[in-house]
DNA sequence: ATTATGAATTATGAATGCAGTTTAGACAAA
DNA sequence: TTTGTCTAAACTGCATTCATAATTCATAAT
């Protein structure tokens, strides 16, 4: 049998617990859903308007990806982030991320380049302006596009899955100054790594970019947890 | 309140879908369920004697650790290994065996490089009798002492979930006698690491024993693989 | 007041049932 | 032989129901 098409289907219909998968993710990561609370199946049935099968399908899920824990028979909880939660984490995405960042610069295409240059850009001016949500969101857009660069879809899942458990500690709402200009200068860097393809100097400056956001995140999670404790 | 017993409790009853996913995973990893069959839930039903619930669950479960694919209204497949896939994986497995090597040399103590040093002894000695299933049951728990030795769950975790999805490329059962030799000469310098402590040395090694591995996969999966076709 | 006990309530675990989709097979037409 | 159409069977998606464990709250004892 030979044809022309792929056998992958093109388009294929996305069922229930997988939206409501991609939904409660979605709540989690965005903090709607503290970490720490307890999520009864019951609430999020009525709050999607859904019957009890195809979320619990879906809390499994959220569960291996390590965003919700479950106990027998005691339900489910979001997962709460410990400063040693960050230290195990951010050593692993720092190996995903060089690793990325060495793929990137031998699979980047020059297009490719260019549009990461023009969201540097932007990235740089929000900066300029003080525009912290704007620039966390261009810096997460290059981010990405360097994973995309990588070719590696496994990579990039292992990635993004980690980055979803940390990213609820929004770090970035109490970057100092000079924590600030610091990440700037790092992005620079990278940038000028993409362009030469410089894959070896851009997989350690990626890593040291990650050690530097993970003490801005450490001291934010210390300070916010100190603050919720009183 | 306070008590003498932990607050933790010391046993708890895994649930049905917990049991069933981890003996489904055992199912695939070990090939009783072949790359690429469809496994419709009633059949797996019977086989377990359990009802759909809980087990939907489960594939749900191993659907997300890359081990099943799932496709709406259609039913369950086990994934199937392609040289593509190899190459992605590997490279990640890489990136992670190479952060392991240098996380154990930080944390490892006297008495768990003993205990490996005692691992690789007798794998050394099924080398030499050629009894290649006893040699790679040990040559997996020394990696596997190195992962703990690393101190790092998410780590490990990680590294285990796509070892699972490679291990069902049996490639043991093809090494050439060259391949075999290189290997355990490989594993000599790993030991040599632990036992000095060498990280960055450590981290290479294992990269590069892996890289060496991936080929005998990969020619396995090619032998392997055109047999089937015919 | 504090702690312990037990029934009532509530939540989760798992089985069953029904609706909708896909697949397989029979048969007809090109 | 190949292709298309239709029908029956099989399978999956989800809701509902039953069973069981955990929690709450009222009550009693210290």
């Amino acid at each position: 049998m030979t044809t022309a098409l792929s056998t992958q289907p093109a388009f294929r219909r996305k069922s229930l617990h997988e939206e409501l998968t991609d939904a409660i993710r979605e709540q989690i990561v965005n903090g709607d859903l503290a970490a720490g609370i307890r999520v009864p199946e019951k609430d999020l049935c009525t709050f999607y308007g859904v019957s009890r099968t195809p979320l619990r399908e879906a809390l499994k899920v959220l569960a291996t990806e390590g965003l919700l824990s479950l106990e027998p028979n005691r339900g489910a909880w979001v997962s709460r982030i410990t400063t040693e939660d960050l230290d195990e984490v951010f050593p692993v995405m720092g190996a995903l991320e060089a690793l990325s960042g060495e793929l990137a610069c031998k699979h980047i295409t020059d297009d490719e380049i260019g549009r990461i240059r023009v969201l540097h850009r932007q990235m740089v001016k929000h900066y300029e302006k003080r525009e912290l949500a704007k620039y966390f969101q261009v810096n997460q857009q290059i981010h990405e596009a360097i994973l995309e660069a990588a070719r590696n879809e496994t990579l990039a899942t292992q990635y993004r899955s980690l980055a979803a458990r940390v990213r609820r500690a929004r770090y970035v709402a109490n970057m100092t100054q000079d924590r600030w200009a610091q990440a700037t200068d790092e992005h620079e860097q990278i940038m000028e790594c993409l362009e030469t393809r410089d894959g070896e100097r851009l997989s350690v400056v990626l890593k040291m970019h990650l050690e530097h956001k993970l003490e801005t995140v450490r001291q934010w999670l210390i300070d916010n947890q100190s603050a919720s404790d009183a």
